[in-house]
DNA sequence: ATTAAAATATGATATATGTCATATCTTTGA
DNA sequence: TCAAAGATATGACATATATCATATTTTAAT
């Protein structure tokens, strides 16, 4: 059983207000997974008694439309908390987690989570504070999906993509989405995707390698997603 | 100054955790306003300082695009608090508050608020709930403004309307939203908006009244929602 | 009461986007 | 190494939706 104390990744969460004492207490508790890229952590519906710390790789969370696609609500990074929403709601999840990346994480039961909650007032702090800022996130990315069209929302996506999760030594996105999840983020037909891929490609915006994605004129497509 | 602890609309809130002393001492800090019609509680990329209870009246929150278009992000009740968000994570508000129909609120200063956080486990569980809930929905209505077509987001909106705010002695709406307000809830052109009402109209699925809305048959809409 | 302004309504038209078909390229597994 | 499956790409077409113009109705102001 690996320490909580002398994990990277809960500098970057909630967890980093916890104390020593507090963090013995988590790595005695916790159950730590491997998953495999396309594997789900959780699926909607599940009830999860618990929250997943990632310490590796990056995780897709989506909803299933009734039209049958899947509409990625949000990627999550190592560092992040998973499950503390519906955790704190004591509802089932109402989204699907999948990873994007072979993934590292933790699971802290709930029980031990409530106790941080009603010993330790930053970490309560910490967590509200980190959903409210998925909330903001979210009013942001709902007025985009209403106001702007598909090409203004790509653009807007292939930027938040490279610089939330960086490029490889190629300059291609280091994130991997497929066409189809690439249009399931930016709520559009995986066609429609590909097409205006395709246009920003010959109009030197963007360069596709393969099927990994260059941005080639930020600026240009800055301008463009407004 | 009025008594927080008669205050029927507390009851409806995350305030109802608080105790006898906690609503005395609130009762002493807040502030009570009357906001009219169509006037903002507060405005997008204004400090607040605190939060807002809503003794009366319904407001929208809502989000200005880069298109000039207005987003309503969601409608807030009686009962419900206002400006948490931006108070606990220490921003200024992310959304406009504006009345849809004339207002009383208690403004409470967020150094109270605050206190009650490390005092109160119970109060800070009930607003994280609140926040979880709220965060819930904005994936929800994320997913159908991505995926359902205008006329299937109008018909839920109406329905939403009905079920959340009822129904006048004549069967019409009772929360009077204009064309181009029920346009920024289903995130859509004014005209269309206008044009879809008119084609559930001829359809009998709806009558207006005027610029009433009244719902004849539900379970046909309901099933054109999804 | 009368006019001006605003809101609602409708038509004409352009455009963005979805859908279906099919081709090409990649990956995977036997 | 090859076949099969899956992903990406592109064309053709249908349709939903935005935009602009204009008419009509309602509301507000003088």
């Amino acid at each position: 059983m690996s320490k909580c104390e002398q994990c990277i990744v809960r500098q970057f969460s909630s967890l980093k207000a916890l104390n020593k004492e507090e963090l013995l207490k988590m790595a005695n508790c916790k159950t730590s997974y491997t998953i495999k890229k396309g594997e789900p952590v959780f699926e909607e519906g599940e009830i999860t008694n618990g929250i997943y710390c990632i310490k590796d790789g990056v995780c897709k969370l989506s909803k299933l439309s009734s039209n049958g696609k899947d509409q990625i609500v949000k990627l999550v990074k190592p560092g992040e908390l998973l499950g503390q929403r519906s955790m704190i709601s004591e509802e089932p999840a109402n989204l699907s987690a999948v990873a994007l990346e072979d993934m590292e994480v933790c699971f802290i039961p709930k029980k031990e989570i409530m106790q941080f909650f009603t010993q330790n007032n930053d970490f309560s702090m910490n967590v509200m504070k980190t959903i409210c800022g998925d909330l903001k996130e979210a009013d942001a990315h709902m007025v985009n999906l209403a106001q702007k069209n598909v090409k203004e929302r790509l653009a807007a996506t292939l930027i938040y993509l490279e610089e939330n999760f960086g490029t490889d030594a190629d300059g291609t996105l280091s994130l991997q989405l497929s066409r189809e999840e690439l249009a399931g983020m930016i709520g559009t037909a995986t066609e429609s995707c590909i097409r205006l891929l395709s246009e920003l490609n010959k109009g030197n915006l963007i360069e596709l390698v393969g099927k990994r994605i260059k941005i080639v004129d930020k600026n240009k497509l800055r301008r463009l997603a407004e």
